[in-house]
DNA sequence: TATGAATGAGCCTTCATTCAT
DNA sequence: CATGAATGAAGGCTCATTCAT
């Protein structure tokens, strides 16, 4: 019934152990789908018994909330420290950017099967704390770029600079191959060049 | 049996009931998700018993065959039209793009699920067709920036160009809204003022 | 609804259609047997759609009644007109053999039908004319063995030999090819024999 | 998904539990007929519930198969080690005959099933094993029969002979009743003594 | 007569989840 | 902690049958 132990080695080794349930979940549900991938298969693929699943977790959906939370959690933390640190305000947008990418590399499964799901994550009640964690990152990404609209470093709309800068960072999750030539912040700074105009 | 019937008259009935289908399930599947709407309710919303879906379509995903083809024909046919027509080159990229957000926004649903789904059609034999097309859509649009490219006017690697449009321009299903204050041809504009470096 | 037409000329081609529909039906039965064959199937091996079919028959199950019957019907009489006919007595067996040889080969996919729904037949009760027929027929034979006992020209018990002609009798559709080189007589003259001791 | 247990005591159990649900099947499904029967009917019948059964077997199909097995494996096993046995030839056939009837008659039920499904066995590559074993039998049979003619032993054709054995011994699923006069022995000797020509 | 369309009931199967061992 | 067994609910799909045209 997913409850952690209490003594401390054993809870270590419980935390490592979930976390490798997290991560194995998230690449099979990248590949072949979270609808389409049973308990049973990701439990085989842990090589272990379906049931052993929910000492980890109480139920499937719990799963795809810890890989949610797994993208959100540390991306909107890093961002909130570089908007409040001493970072120069025209130097944020690149940065903000590099680490969003670097994210999207690094939990590429991760996001894939969050954006699968976007459909249940935007539609039902039970995922308003994952809304609004990425209401809160969109809305940093925002004021950094109203600084620099502000500030004339922006093509056109930012409106609509906004959209396209989301759009194309979470879909280098679909591309993005991990021995590709280029790295998470050669590829954001491709993206903020587009913004800034060359 | 999804026969569709010899007879004109009939047949036309048949072709528009099907068409019906299709853009009912491209809804409800949009917001609920493919896997979790059951045929029963996709018959439901169209006031018919669950067996009458198959009297259009072979299998739950013949409807999601049948959604995707709904996107990328059109456009496909409608692109390989402007490249090989008369448009001035300078001015393809702007047109393709305008027609590319245009389908977008008047599939958004069709769109969606495209994007939902794009595990199992990326990951399974039988959906080698779309594949293709979908290839064969990014082609073109690589010709088309490749030339841009050489004549010096596009900002940036054109690789990251290309993919960073693929992203912006699929993500406009995202937020688009039917009332909103841009057409498609204005948000297409945006986004190829971006590639342009304004 | 299954209605005859009254007039001559049609009820004539209603007749022969109707023939054709059982013999086409005991042909796809056989094969690919009768709950594995659906109406549809059936129709369009006739060249007509599943609705049909339900002119000359009220239901699936009405089919599997005419198939029956189109194996004991003329069967049984024939076996009558022997017994009380002129033959004599030793020789009867022969012939009636004889007959039920020729039957089953030239019915062989209505009696493999038959003995496929066999369960069906035996257990319920709208199928009491066909287990009756059955029952009469058997019970002819039983009276020609019965006087062949009596006269000393049957080998071992007379209900294990009735038993066992059945079985081989009946057995014969299933290995019965139509370019065999045993006419019905000459195989029905072997299973006498057996019975007779050579 | 059916996988049987690697642990000895779980083993025996799994086995026991499995060969419990294929005798009921064959019960069930020879009353009231294999298309006839739901799985869910067939799952009240073991107190369990549907689903339950596929623990034991892949598909109804597969329950078929297994209920076919237990006819066919111990028999061919058995007949082989008679004819490699040092039983004279010329008692070979009454004991194979025996151990036939007694396979027959014990396991009458599942007998019918195969009897009945036959047009699927038959028909069907996925049934090639089935088939073979089957071929095999009668191959041994007739082998047996063969030196019986030789030796003159036998009358008539040794063909028809074959055929009219096979019809006979496989009938007496049809007539046979647990609690009948004859045992096995004396119903193989009767057929025996039809063959030998009394 | 025949057909295309539709239905409603039911079927086989899957699967998330529970629990005794 | 983990497992094998089982469940109950649901899901996709088939199919005999009806009926307006």
């Amino acid at each position: 019934m997913s409850t952690r132990p209490t003594s401390p080695a054993l809870g270590a080794r419980y935390d490592r152990r979930r976390e490798e349930v997290v991560d194995e979940a998230a690449r099979v549900f990248a590949r072949h789908g979270y609808a389409e991938t049973s308990v049973q298969q990701l439990a085989a693929g842990l090589g272990i018994a379906a049931g052993g699943i929910y000492h980890y977790f109480e139920s499937k959906q719990g799963l795809l909330v810890a890989i949610c939370e797994t993208i959100m959690d540390p991306l909107l933390e890093q961002a909130r420290e570089l908007v409040a640190g001493p970072t120069p305000e025209a130097e944020q947008l690149r940065i903000l950017v590099g680490l969003w990418v670097a994210q999207v590399i690094d939990r590429r499964e991760h996001m894939l099967v969050f954006q699968q799901q976007r459909h249940v994550i935007d539609g039902s009640r039970e995922w308003r704390a994952a809304r609004t964690d990425r209401k809160a990152f969109e809305g940093l990404v925002d004021d950094v770029l109203a600084r620099d609209e502000a500030a004339g470093r922006i093509v056109g709309d930012r409106r609509l600079a906004l959209s396209a800068l989301l759009g194309m960072v979470n879909h280098t999750a679909q591309w993005y191959r991990p021995r590709g030539a280029l790295s998470a912040q050669q590829i954001a700074d491709g993206y903020v060049e587009l913004l800034r105009g060359g």
